[in-house]
DNA sequence: ATGTTACATGTTGTCGACAATCATGTTGCA
DNA sequence: TGCAACATGATTGTCGACAACATGTAACAT
């Protein structure tokens, strides 16, 4: 019968995911300015959904700590202090370190995978580097820091970790960040390959240490970014 | 005018803060059962709230990792496996000694102020074991873990931490823990005092290690505990 | 007896509406 | 002119209703 036409596997994807994955976007690329105000029924008619997937969303940005909610008042897009900066990267590092750990104990084939992923997601560092879009160059930075968490293979890290990477892309796309030059960038990143294959714990721990301490004060340095142009356009309906 | 009668801060919690807290403490007491399906409707009318804020607070746990939610299916609260508790014990491992690093790295004050919170957590702990009930022990047990985390200072491992404490306490409230003595526990905790006074990072970073591996084996040995007793009381509804 | 279809029931996903609360601007009065 | 009280408008919190979906049961055909 049906033999010949095989279909897809078909995925549906609920409203609120819908919806949160658009705000996500938004927030993090800075589209959506800190401390800017959402109005539900706004966002509701724009995205041509109703109220309550809308606030089923909101429920799990706040967890996610990218909105902030305040009884009977609108969530906001969270603000960043140069504490919560100082914080983030804080425990990145905890997060990082730990993972290279348990890589180098589970062996030398695990640095090897491991390794071979982050000399792929190093391709795509370069690629976007000569890109040239700050945001996609953020992106592909934090994915390369992602992809050792994962090797680390503990999902619940990983999780943790990726509230930490939306978080450490809304600060980016915020601040004019002072970026090291695009070929300073690589050999940092290259430098954290070479100590991870040394298979020495206390060596990778270091230079992970120092690579996000570079990064966040590259960070705590940056001015805000002026962004007239893509002013929020998901919210002003007054 | 209102000299006299002074009021109290007066605080409002929303219907979803209460129902998220509630069913919290159903959770990870054990009374709802791993694999145990809610019903909206039911928990909602039990609750004698509308199924809204029930709908909220699922969204909550679910990033909490204390419930499991599937499209058009009824979230089911989790059922942990032995990976699981692997990773649980194992992301602690990663947090415990980032904190404990931080705080001896932050000078002999702050380890004198962090040992005075982990004494206090110590004279709590004695308490539950003096009174017996076996998870008032194990939230005495986290709690003098989490004041370490918290002593840290980053609010964003102390949340990270949060959610794998429930998750633990979920786990001992279901398997029945082979405890080691009360003795033996209280020893365990002061050896880990001890080892932070030493300053040294090295130090209390294997302690913490043999610390949580230990509590890991007693727990991931433990039987299935059977309760037939208290029986799920918001779901039968059918 | 077995497998399939159609139906019936219950549950979730989404929506619009109402009540409670908050923010704002205006009026009245000292 | 300044402050307080009020009125007004908008926004959130909560609710009940309906549609879409999933599951279990009965009828039917093979």
């Amino acid at each position: 019968m049906d033999a010949e036409l095989r279909l897809s596997p078909l995925e549906f994807t609920s409203t609120t995911d819908r919806v949160c994955t658009e705000l996500r976007r938004l927030i993090v690329t800075g589209t959506l300015a800190p401390g800017q105000a959402l109005n539900e029924k706004s966002v509701a008619q724009q995205l041509g959904v109703s109220r309550s997937p809308v606030r089923e969303a909101f429920q799990r940005l706040v967890t996610e700590r990218l909105l902030l909610a305040e009884r009977n008042k609108s969530v906001t897009v969270k603000e960043f202090t140069d504490a919560d900066i100082q914080e983030i990267y804080d425990a990145r590092i905890a997060i990082e370190t730990h993972a290279a750990r348990r890589i180098i104990d589970a062996g030398a084939a695990a640095v090897t995978r491991t390794t071979e992923r982050l000399e792929s997601a190093l391709t795509e560092l370069r690629t976007q580097l000569d890109e040239g879009d700050r945001l996609a160059v953020a992106r592909a930075d934090l994915a390369f820091h992602q992809a050792l968490v994962e090797c680390g293979g503990n999902s619940r890290l990983v999780a943790a970790y990726e509230l930490l990477s939306a978080e450490t892309v809304t600060c980016m796309a915020w601040l004019e960040n002072v970026k090291p030059s695009g070929d300073e960038l690589m050999q940092d990143h290259r430098d954290f390959v070479d100590a991870l294959q040394t298979h020495d714990p206390d060596q990778i721990t270091s230079v992970i240490s120092a690579h996000l301490s570079l990064a966040e004060s590259n960070l705590a340095a940056s001015t805000p970014a002026e962004r007239a142009s893509r002013q929020s356009a998901v919210v002003p309906q007054r």
